[in-house]
DNA sequence: GAACACTGTTAGAGCAATCTAACAGAGGTT
DNA sequence: AACCTCTGTTAGATTGCTCTAACAGTGTTC
């Protein structure tokens, strides 16, 4: 079904967000208006005019000037598609990784364009895992958010626990080396940031997000931060978020850019 | 750092892809030309003199007409910002979902410019939590793997396995029950589409995402298919497939329109 | 040193999406 | 009936990003 006609269709992030907007209005009340898709889009009236025409030419919705709005079959189907991804990654966004509902909201509305059907359908994959698959489910997601959520990393409870982590920084690790004691002149690939929960989105952003290739360039003195080389420039970390943060150390001679060809 | 010049800085996807892909060649290459910059953007060369501008205005890059192009500490920070997050976003993609690096790619890039910085914490403790906790560690990835790369879903190992979805559908699990088992008029919140990998796509795309609200409109009979109402919509479903999707049932009188207020 | 090839810029156009200002119906008040 | 308010449209401007066509340097080659 709906093969001749997708032919020349390439529509935008905007009108797919004035379809999806549509179809919600719809569900909520009897009739939609012009009024009602500017206040939630945020843009005045004029600009869903112009939108409504547009999606008019493409027969994606039923649209006379001065009357009603109605979604064509092309068009729901559509609308529907992107508000189910919709719901969906602000599902996966809340329940899964614990992200405020507010941002998970936003975040939602600019990724839903973005995702592939495949990698919706292993996302979609993963959320059915971890939910239903019982030897993960049982506590997934609790020691998750017990790993991620205490406000200190170095409590007494991972001190003698049997966390890969927790035995890194302890040394008992072969393969995970904290930034500490990686050599000056290393390189590794950034495997934990085990910082307080409000240190790490500043260093996540910086770069050190997990697979970065970094090289220690100078290990942390008396008074000096350590250097650490991540996308070509030098970053500052003290002595303690060194110590923090796990590697998996790459062998010398297999040095790597960080960037792909 | 930086915290003066950051106040009226809007920049835009466009803008901020062309400091992701300076960065890239300042890395591969001695000098950086509009030549590259427009091949692997892919516009043409007066686009990038457009660009350069702009960034130049907004001291993002050294740009004088004919000379190389320099990021600058500024334009820097950023572009980095944005290359780990596309690196890390590809790498997820690619190790943790499976997807194919191709599309893996080509996702990355329209998802970077929209995640915000918690979820994007959220997502890099993910990824660490599966990759150094050992609980879950030693074949979270395998087991996933397994259940989602299988072509038929019901294999010889899955009738007599303590999955809670082969539970589910052999109706042992008192919360999950299939479709094809769900009364006329009841709804469900999808929990697991347990169909074929071929199929599964399909019937994500139309909105069989987990946690979707359906609702069961009639059941299959002898050569009629399932009718499932989905966002306002029904959709048709053979007898095999409404058995394979497993619904956590809603009790009647809780009744859900499936999209938020 | 004249011709050619390559790189890059300027000029001008076009499309998508937004805005403001001004106008046009439709309904209810007085 | 005249007026007011609310909703929606038209007209015209603006911004971001892209294009093509034409022009301008900078070498290389014969």
């Amino acid at each position: 079904m709906s093969t001749k006609t997708d032919a020349g269709l390439h529509l935008t992030e905007t009108l797919e967000d004035y379809l999806e907007i549509i179809l919600m209005l719809s569900l909520q009340m009897p009739t939609v208006r012009v009024r009602d898709i500017a206040r939630l889009k945020g843009v005045r009236m004029p600009t869903v005019t112009w939108a409504l025409r547009r999606l008019a030419e493409k027969q994606l919705v039923l649209y006379a000037a001065r009357e009603y709005v109605e979604l064509t079959a092309r068009g729901g189907e559509i609308a529907r598609s992107v508000a189910g991804r919709h719901r969906f990654l602000s599902a996966f966004l809340v329940k899964i990784l614990g992200v405020a509902p507010k941002v998970a909201e936003k975040d939602a509305c600019g990724l839903e364009h973005h995702l592939s059907p495949q990698t919706l359908d292993r996302l979609a994959a993963l959320v059915e895992y971890v939910e239903t698959c019982p030897e993960v489910q049982k506590d997934f997601l609790t020691r998750f958010r017990y790993c991620f959520t205490q406000p200190k990393p170095s409590s007494a409870a991972c001190r003698r626990s049997d966390c890969r982590t927790d035995r890194a920084r302890r040394g008992e690790d072969p393969d995970l080396i904290s930034l500490g004691t990686l050599p000056a002149g290393a390189q590794g690939t950034v495997a934990r940031v085990h910082v307080s929960v409000k240190r790490r989105p500043m260093l996540i952003r910086s770069g050190l997000l997990p697979g970065t290739v970094v090289e220690k360039v100078s290990p942390p003195s008396l008074r000096r931060p350590a250097l650490i080389r991540v996308d070509g420039q030098d970053l500052k970390l003290t002595a303690a978020e060194a110590r923090s943060i796990l590697v998996a150390r790459i062998p010398d001679g297999e040095e790597k850019t960080g960037v792909g060809e």
